[in-house]
DNA sequence: TAATAAAGTTAGACTCATCTAACTATTGTT
DNA sequence: AACAATAGTTAGATGAGTCTAACTTTATTA
């Protein structure tokens, strides 16, 4: 049985591995920022976790999950985004609120009660924040998607994603009146000041790219990211 | 902030020192079996309660909980029981189910969430065992009852708690087929062996006094335990 | 390529919650 | 009242997960 930390060292691996780049190793210090503790206890744990045979791990190089670790990361992962999309859906949670309690449902083992949430939910792909809902066996499929900062002027995108669960940024994004499945159109982009305009809604929006980079879409024509030719 | 540990030393206080007797101040050892630690842990850990104020006690005296220590006992209370209705009325756990994994989900702090869970539960006064659930101010009602055992000969009442949540117990009140607000007659009580049998349903039930011991009833006719004269 | 910066490791210490073993205090008999 | 039984305490140890401070290895770059 893992213990609260180990489920979160695989559950931060996994993200830094598989969801958010494919670079497939990571190294001891950004996993520590990622965990926000320090490089020496990831470098004590890592051991641990390589004897537990969850990690492949040599001194002074990089961590890597094995098949074990990477599953166990993505059953973590799986429990976070049910309980965030119950939150939503059943107990009418905004989307900044769910990410820090499903930090602390998600360690609640019991396969039973997080299959009947999936049934309660009427088995949901996707949590509020749009991301992918691992299944029972570990296995995710991550739709191609980019973020708004590579969509070409004047092409229309439609907004799938948000690549941060903080507060923050999820506020911001409410307030500016955005929502997962709204469609956009790229009208300008500043080189100047790096700024972009979209048109949302007939509205005119100009934001930064702190913004566009955290916002995932697809072609709104071909709902491809990937190849889309239009 | 309490700790998981801190909780279930609280919330095993306010089930011996206010739930199950009235004796408002529990020893030790007690304690110690209650949470399946030794008596040393125990002794321990009540010096640290004491001196975060949530218990009272001198060295070789007998513990009671302050105020603070009543109320935050209570709150876990609320949160396990408010868990072990969701799960068993929305995901479908039998009642010798829920108990476990209540046990994890009681130590997620965040009273949005708990009261969002008792209003999508619809407000329960009772988890599935029958047992009274606190209000979000750590308050409890609980209502008059008495178990089986003390029936007298003739009696009609009704079931409407148990006293256990163990699985083995539990599973034995569903085989011989009695639930939650059923009514039976007690018909017979042999000297010799102790055993009662009741009626359920025209079906005639011989049961121990392990059995009767951990059933609470009501008089059927006034749904009084207590002062009832019919 | 040598110096410096960045990344990672080790040793030693701390806190929390637990244990065992030995001791002490309180209670309940005869 | 003396003694045994029961209840409770203390001291010292353990393991998990964390830290700081000092050190070592690897990577970068002038």
């Amino acid at each position: 049985m893992l213990s609260f930390t180990e489920e979160n060292y695989l559950k931060s691996l996994v993200q830094l591995t598989i969801l958010e780049e494919d670079s497939k190793e990571v190294g001891v210090n950004k996993l520590a920022i990622e965990l926000k503790v320090r490089p020496a206890t990831v470098s004590d744990m890592v051991k641990k976790l390589k004897i537990k045979r969850f990690v492949n791990y040599q001194k002074y190089g990089k961590i890597s999950l094995t098949e074990t670790g990477r599953k166990e990361g993505m059953l973590v992962i799986r429990r976070h985004r049910l309980w965030e999309t119950f939150l939503h859906d059943k107990l009418d949670f905004s989307w900044d609120e769910v990410h820090q309690i499903a930090e602390e449902l998600e360690h609640v083992h019991s396969s039973k009660l997080i299959n009947g949430l999936d049934k309660l939910l009427d088995f949901p792909s996707f949590d509020p924040h749009g991301d992918a809902i691992p299944n029972s066996k570990g296995e995710i499929v991550i739709p191609y998607r980019r973020t708004m900062s590579e969509v070409l002027l004047g092409k229309k995108c439609r907004i799938v994603a948000v690549k941060q669960d903080s507060a923050d940024f999820l506020q911001f994004v409410d307030k500016i009146g955005l929502k997962i499945q709204d469609e956009i159109t790229v009208i300008s982009k500043e080189k100047f000041d790096s700024l972009t305009t979209i048109e949302h809604l007939n509205t005119e929006i100009t934001v930064s790219p702190k913004f566009t980079d955290n916002i995932f879409v697809v072609c709104s024509t071909c709902l491809k990211a990937k190849d889309c030719q239009c």
